[in-house]
DNA sequence: ATTTACTGCTACATGATGTAGCAGGACAGC
DNA sequence: GCTGTCCTGCTACATCATGTAGCAGTAAAT
């Protein structure tokens, strides 16, 4: 009865940062994820732990205990979060109709007609790709 | 110069609410909209003012005086403004990619190959499907 | 026994949101 | 003209989300 922490708050900007990191060098320690956003933002490693934190209560990461520190890692793919993410939207700004979005998204030019059917063919015809087989990331 | 609202902020939830009564009903001034409204969610007419203002202030809605009322009206119809969400979307997760998210779509099932790509072929057939022509709203 | 290297709490200022009250102006009646 | 109405323009305020961090505690290393 009791919820996952389904991932359904959205990502705080820092928060962001901080998944796009998990997302492009793989698991890694609060240290190691501050390093990898030092030379764009330096934060106390306090603070990448109290945001990792929030990530993971909201079910965006998890983590292992690896000797005394923890590894984190993404729980989802990106892709996954941005399909979750326009469904939202479709509910929401769309009555639930992906053809609307389609609609709009060719009516403001964001993909052509055109290039959006051969995106559609290409998908329809690659035989189920497979989703980087991860263990674990 | 400095006039578009440009770091367009999202929509709160209960601003969500009244655009939808707007794009539903049409212009309307605070009042009637607190009367849509009413039936789920009751509030003094101020705190519809206060929003209205707000949305006024993020773009998303515009009015004109007509007596001594304002009406409000839309500034772009839903449709717009997923697309704008998903944009942003396929920036964050998809590092731009559309075709990264129409995989996840398909991926996570939210919508079948086929159905997808008979979707794209409609689209790229119908010859500019017309907009819903509606003058103001 | 100390020092390390981490984690678990707690804190706190700012801004966003939901929710509303009050002052003041323009008209409609009396 | 005086007054009540109907609106709009400000102001207020509690709560939550976020960015940012300090400090206590603890197990392992020295």
């Amino acid at each position: 009865m009791n919820k996952k922490p389904a991932t359904r708050k959205g990502l705080s900007d820092l928060e962001h940062q901080l998944m796009d990191i998990l997302w492009k060098h793989g698991p890694g320690t609060a240290e190691q994820i501050r390093e990898a956003l030092a030379p764009r933002h330096v934060l106390k490693d306090s603070t990448i732990r109290t945001v990792l934190g929030r990530l993971r209560e909201k079910g965006y990461v998890k983590h292992r205990v690896q000797g005394k520190a923890f590894v984190y890692s993404v729980v989802e793919k990106p892709r996954n979060l941005a399909v979750r993410a326009v469904r939202q939207i479709v509910d929401r700004f769309c009555d639930g109709s992906l053809e609307q979005l389609l609609i709009g998204l060719v009516e403001n030019e964001v993909v052509d007609r055109e290039e959006l059917r051969e995106l559609a063919r290409k998908l329809s015809e690659s035989p189920r790709q497979k989703q980087t087989p991860r263990g674990e990331d």
